[in-house]
DNA sequence: GTGAATATGAAATTCATTTTCAATTAAATC
DNA sequence: GATTTAATTGAAAATGAATTTCATATTCAC
């Protein structure tokens, strides 16, 4: 009956661990390869994270995680956010308004952002020919370059017809 | 005597006013403009920012203008700064390291930054090319971009240098 | 010189984030 | 399954960059 049972549990750890999804996969590794817990919180937390759109800020992250455990802290979530930026699974961006913005990290590509400054909308955006002349620059001075940020600002497409709309009135605001 | 006088007055202040330097003029137009008052204090730490270093955090503005005059407070520099951004002078820079760096606000030109994670070092560049694509980016998209940063994050070449000579050592901290 | 209103410095406060501490819990071992 | 160890948690406290409050000082128009 013994064997029986481990195979059993085996079968059903093996379906677990499909189930969870790659990224969660990979923090759980990061987790046992480091001497640390698998705790609940940093779960739902971790998983929580994976599925929020992108540009998450930690409150809002907070909200969403308790809706699903009202047990979980704050501090957890900034423990663990600060966990999945220690396994590279997750980068924090700022954007200027005093609100760190987190969002996975990309595989083996790399993105850049456009701010709108009225809406507060984030697009992402890739350019290798940008890129490449980035590392161009750079190597002129003897700099090599590990890593990079792009960050345009401005206003979107539906904030500059919102505007026309408007006309000569102030546009709406979007606080 | 009296229009000698005012004469002799008005010689002092045109002298004061070119001897003042641009950027001073312009902080101290910009606040009577606003109804602000041109005092001492503004005045010698805003001579302080613009003699400085580009990239001075608030706490080594605030140390530099001590020196010259040791009745001045902490929350004077923050305020000033803050004056400086609103007259479009100065702008604040955050590179990843919680220090918030300060840089005068370039005329008509706008530069990049090549950051050393190692020593820390910033440098600037210019890149029109890179300016230009990142315009075409945006327009494709529909986004007008107001302003934008471009940050390169790596080893400056006196680091790459330093790490060659230290062979297989760890490289000395410059912390 | 006068006086209204801005500005200052010190202390207090705010806010995003981190640390402390007592209690809880995951996971290794038996 | 029971025990043990040490990591982890949540609440409270603390940190640090930046801002606000408040009584006093100061600028600048008249």
């Amino acid at each position: 009956m013994t064997k029986e049972r481990n195979l059993y549990i085996k079968k059903l750890k093996f379906i677990f661990i499909i189930h969870m999804g790659r990224e969660l996969y990979k923090f759980n590794q990061y987790l046992n390869e480091s001497g640390l817990r698998a705790t609940r919180q940093r779960g739902i937390i971790a998983k929580t994270f994976f599925e929020a759109g992108p540009h998450i800020s930690v409150e809002e992250l907070y909200h969403q995680v308790v809706e699903k455990d009202r047990r979980i802290g704050l501090v957890t979530v900034y423990r663990t956010l600060k966990l999945l930026r220690g396994a590279g699974l997750a980068q924090g961006r700022q954007f200027g308004d005093n609100h760190t913005r987190y969002e996975k990290t990309p595989g083996d590509s790399h993105h850049d952002h456009l701010i709108c400054t009225r809406c507060g909308r984030i697009l992402e955006f890739e350019n290798d020919t940008i890129e490449g002349l980035q590392r161009k620059v750079a190597e002129e001075v003897g700099f090599a370059v590990l890593d990079h940020k792009l960050e345009l600002y401005g206003i979107c497409k539906e904030c500059r017809s919102r505007g026309k709309k408007a006309g000569r009135k102030a546009p709406p605001t979007l606080s």
